[in-house]
DNA sequence: GTATAAACGGAGTGATGACTTCGAATATAT
DNA sequence: ATATATTCGAAGTCATCACTCCGTTTATAC
């Protein structure tokens, strides 16, 4: 591959990234000028714009997976649960598209886009069973649930542009629920 | 106002909160096939797009209002809140579908669902002081973050499609962090 | 420096969807 | 029953957007 191509082809996705993030539906001619390369240059990366969308979203999905990774190794598994789980939804808050990326992942996407949406599930599942185990957070709490709390914190945030003290108050009243009864 | 356009108002209106509250990108043409009337009576009666998705939305946010005012009659304002809470979440779905059109369709919300919403919260926040008067939530929690909750908890469910069981054990780790700490 | 294969941009194309126009149909007053 | 004012619907218009075509430019191998 071409030289050019590589670096046009990082532009692309960079601008698509920005773009995206701030209105879901803005058009691919929108992603070509903020990139500053022609419409064709868009497809000749990417045959289709989902297929563009994917890419943004998988992206972003491997970032989180990656946080997630590296908090797993923490010795204090209580306060890498917590901190994970406030650091996505405070950057979904500031960054309009995550929500709905989280949402995209487990509903219908490509298999790429699916199959990174299930690593980021599986690194935060196990962050939840480390903190389960160090009695940090009740042990009868289950996946599905707190993973529906985490979407719904961060779609909540986003939705109602929640100033950071207010989004605080919230995540305190959540992590109260999900800590063990005192 | 002649009789069968009076019918044909309604038709649209029950029609629009049907397919918009199915999927958010439907399109106009859809509503006037499922009401059974021509695209030119839908734009009779709603000038735009964007109106006959307001007038929807604020159908349902008075709907919604009403269910709030009708509880905060009750004797027992701890139950009165969390039904309430409940409720809304169960169902969220379409009320965000609805939402969620009006936003893509680009107008924010206007006045009359502007006026609607916070009809809606008011009532709400009656709620919820009751609540914390009788002890039922703890006196710490304040409107806002609570109130992100409850749009984080509708969002969330929708988002992720939760299945009842799964919703309601979201939501009673939701509750577990309002309740008085034991 | 030149050849050439690859990449580039911008002017199309076709489909979709919001909104309009206008002749046909129908409710109500007389 | 008839007049007429109002409502109706089907066939348009126009803008937008995803996607394509093709002549031009540019990186790299020799």
């Amino acid at each position: 591959m071409r030289a050019d191509a590589r670096d046009n082809r990082a532009r692309i996705m960079t601008a698509a990234d920005d773009v995206f993030g701030r209105s879901p539906g803005a058009s691919t001619d929108d992603v070509a000028r903020l990139a500053g390369v022609g419409i064709a240059t868009v497809f000749r990366h990417f045959a289709t714009k989902t297929e563009l969308l994917e890419a943004v979203l998988t992206l972003r999905l491997e970032r989180i997976r990656d946080r997630a990774l590296e908090l797993a190794g923490s010795d204090d598994p209580g306060t890498a649960f917590f901190e994970f789980f406030t650091q996505v939804v405070s950057e979904s808050a500031s960054k309009l598209a995550i929500a709905e990326a989280l949402t995209a992942a487990g509903a219908a996407a490509g298999e790429e886009a699916r199959e990174a949406g299930r690593g980021m599930r599986e690194a935060f599942s196990g962050l939840l069973t480390a903190a389960q185990k160090a009695g940090a957070v009740r042990a009868d709490a289950e996946m599905p649930e707190v993973y529906a709390l985490l979407i719904g914190a961060s779609r909540g945030a986003t939705a109602a542009k929640l100033d950071p003290e207010t989004r605080d108050r919230m995540l305190a009243l959540i992590y109260d629920g999900l800590k063990p009864r005192g």
